[in-house]
DNA sequence: ATATTTTTTGGTCATTTGATTAAAATATTT
DNA sequence: AAATATTTTAATCAAATGACCAAAAAATAT
């Protein structure tokens, strides 16, 4: 396990190396698919390695599974329960950000749907986002614009289901909908970016259908 | 490989039960996770059967997942080159059907979704889901409306993302969202029943917002 | 009833895969 | 520099896994 490396290394450890590739391939190719051999030769370090610092596939899973979903999770939360930004606001906020974020690792939701079907490391114990989401200040904040009439009675479930949906599925569906890949990759982005402004007014527009 | 089996079987054939084995267990696991042996026990037979009648574990896969794409796209194919029906009446129809048909076998999506990224058996090129929707009558449809300025404008591949992402993503990602699973299976159910009627109104409203 | 074909079974093989070990190489401490 | 601790390597193990095979059982044809 490395007692220490005080050694201020300008090339990243050996560990983070092995982390580094394990995510890669992990978010590549999901659990199952992937062989302890693959993040070896992914890392450039040799197979024994890997146990050597962190055990077993499983465990070196587990970390790689709470960090993404850390990133899905954390960048959330802050927005979710400010008090001070209007129901749209925190749409157009998390649209934002997300799709931001998911850009630069656009495999992680497909990843994290695929992975979360089998539930290898019982990540959705560890990270209850489904309690998270409905303890939040935005589903107060939610039902009380129905309540008063300002939007539609619809549950807020749906309403989650939209925001996330509209900005998520996107990634998960790419190959399925846009076709092989990197040929229109130029034209994927491009509707990222519109799709950051969009889903917000969109949003709105249903809230009130 | 059975040259005939002409006894009108009461219980279904060998061949069958495998193909319906292996289709529970792929659809639940996907490939990489799943062992011809699972799918042996599932079926009730003897593991070498499932050489004897199918080769491979892929070649089982292949023939699996060419199916299960089939019900995915031939119920569309119908209503996208429907030139009698409305652009809301086309999303009317593919919504509840989708929602019923998908409703029955829930991790088809979560499923279509997850090999997709892996590309066993090269689907994407024998069924180009892609090229069926582009060259639809519903997106020269779409086009026509944005022309005459009875909707945004807006691209018709953001039409077809919001749509089918507003019927599929739940499905994808309920075990995420709703938690656990099967304690709120009712609360699920209703929702799904809610969104066969409002997605047409939400799509609609977004197309003018 | 006998012969032939088809289906099923149990046993086994070769490969892959995650993990371990002992020793070598490198770094750190004394 | 010697001693100690750490990291890395190569070789190997045991279990899992997909596939195969020869013989038994069952079904079909003669």
């Amino acid at each position: 396990m490395a007692k220490k490396k005080e050694t201020k290394e300008i090339d990243t450890s050996t560990e983070d190396k092995i982390k580094e590739a394990a995510r890669v391939v992990f978010h590549k190719k999901g659990y199952a698919a992937t062989r302890t051999r693959d993040i070896a030769e992914e890392a450039g370090i040799n197979l024994s390695l890997l146990n050597y610092y962190f055990r077993s596939k499983e465990k070196l899973f587990e970390i790689i599974m709470l960090e993404t979903m850390g990133v899905f999770v954390n960048s959330m939360i802050g927005v979710l329960n400010d008090e001070k930004t209007t129901l749209i606001e925190k749409v157009e906020i998390i649209s934002h950000r997300y799709i931001d974020t998911i850009k630069e690792q656009p495999e992680i939701p497909g990843f994290i749907a695929g992975e979360i079907r089998n539930n290898v490391g019982n990540v959705l114990e560890k990270i209850p986002v489904s309690q998270i989401i409905n303890n939040s200040f935005l589903v107060k904040q939610y039902k009380a614009e129905v309540e008063s009439g300002r939007i539609k009675n619809v549950s807020h479930i749906q309403f989650i289901m939209n925001v996330l949906g509209l900005i998520l599925f996107p990634f998960i569906s790419q190959p399925l909908i846009m076709g092989g890949a990197d040929i229109k990759n130029n034209e994927f982005n491009d509707m990222l970016e519109q799709r950051k402004k969009l889903i917000p007014i969109w949003i709105e527009a249903m809230l009130k259908a």
